[in-house]
DNA sequence: CACCATGTTCCTTG
DNA sequence: CCAAGGAACATGGT
């Protein structure tokens, strides 16, 4: 679930339902999730403290929280790991079997849950400082994207994961920006023309509107997922397998037809991760 | 049992 | 110091 679209997605149907309410308590199941905050530092701080503002920096969740009898705001930082998930639930109910904290907020629970326990939920800024600009904001431009590009030998697949270069580009985008740019993921970043660093900074810019905008219609308060009984929830949108038109044109298709061109969809792996791409329609250079 | 998984960080090698 | 590659983290699905 979890990239730049989702945690997008994520923190605007967050942000209303947690705005201006209370942490009566914090129940830390899995102390891991915050480091390298203390369990004590982190409770003492959140403990009565408000959630004033949510707001997103690439897969980051950035909480604003108002601690208690303190005018200083505080950053809550969150991110999702990839197997993370926040939402509500009524207090009372089983909490899920790999919840890592839970903030009770009175009638409801906020809670971070996380199956592999990758994610974080701390108070320590430290992993922003070295992220590169927003792909959709106004420091990402051609010429920035172009400069990053310009001195690498690293194949361009893998190097639209380095979040210095750009922040928020997961394993699914990348291969989803390349086959929209019709550039082959292998292809050494500066290796890449004008034209194509071009072509590739649209692409990715697309790709993730388009992300958005289909999560944003997706009901995230359904029920009959096997769960069933959550008041809010992210999650794989029950009905995203079955549209016949396929929202992701590449990942996770090796095998099946190119959309473009109906060539068979390759899987290839590049610095340990799967890379999904046409063999013709993204070729070499051009 | 084998291999795979939406992410980040750390360690090693060159 | 830098770039690049791979393992580690932890759990579950197929």
């Amino acid at each position: 679930m979890p990239e730049l679209p989702e945690v997008e997605v994520l923190v605007r149907h967050l942000r209303p339902l947690l705005q201006g309410k209370v942490i009566r308590s914090v129940d830390i199941r899995r102390a891991r999730v915050l480091r390298p905050t203390s369990v004590r530092s982190f409770t003492q701080v959140l403990q009565g403290a408000k959630f004033v503002g949510l707001t997103r920096r690439a897969k980051y969740l950035l909480f604003e929280i108002k601690p208690k009898a303190k005018t200083r705001l505080r950053t809550l930082v969150g991110h999702l790991g990839m197997t993370g998930r926040m939402y509500l639930l009524p207090k009372g109910r089983r909490l899920p079997k790999h919840a890592a904290v839970v903030f009770n907020l009175g009638a409801i629970d906020f809670i971070f849950e996380d199956t592999r326990y990758f994610g974080r939920m701390t108070l320590d800024p430290v992993a922003l400082k070295d992220l590169g600009p927003e792909p959709l904001g106004d420091d990402f431009t051609v010429e920035h994207f172009r400069r990053k590009l310009s001195g690498s030998a690293q194949a361009i697949k893998v190097k639209l994961l380095d979040q210095s270069l750009v922040a928020g580009i997961g394993n699914i985008y990348a291969s989803e920006a390349l086959f929209r740019a019709q550039i082959s993921p292998r292809l050494a970043a500066r290796r890449l023309n004008a034209a194509m660093v071009e072509r590739l900074w649209g692409a990715i810019r697309q790709v993730l509107i388009e992300a958005i905008e289909f999560g944003s219609t997706v009901a995230l308060d359904y029920a009959g997922n096997g769960e069933g009984e959550r008041l809010f929830y992210y999650g794989k949108a029950p009905e995203a397998s079955e549209v016949p038109e396929e929202r992701l044109q590449v990942y996770d298709r090796a095998g099946r037809a190119c959309v473009r061109c109906g060539t068979s969809i390759k899987r290839i792996v590049q610095a340990a991760r799967s890379t999904f791409f046409c063999p013709k329609c993204q070729r070499g250079a051009f």
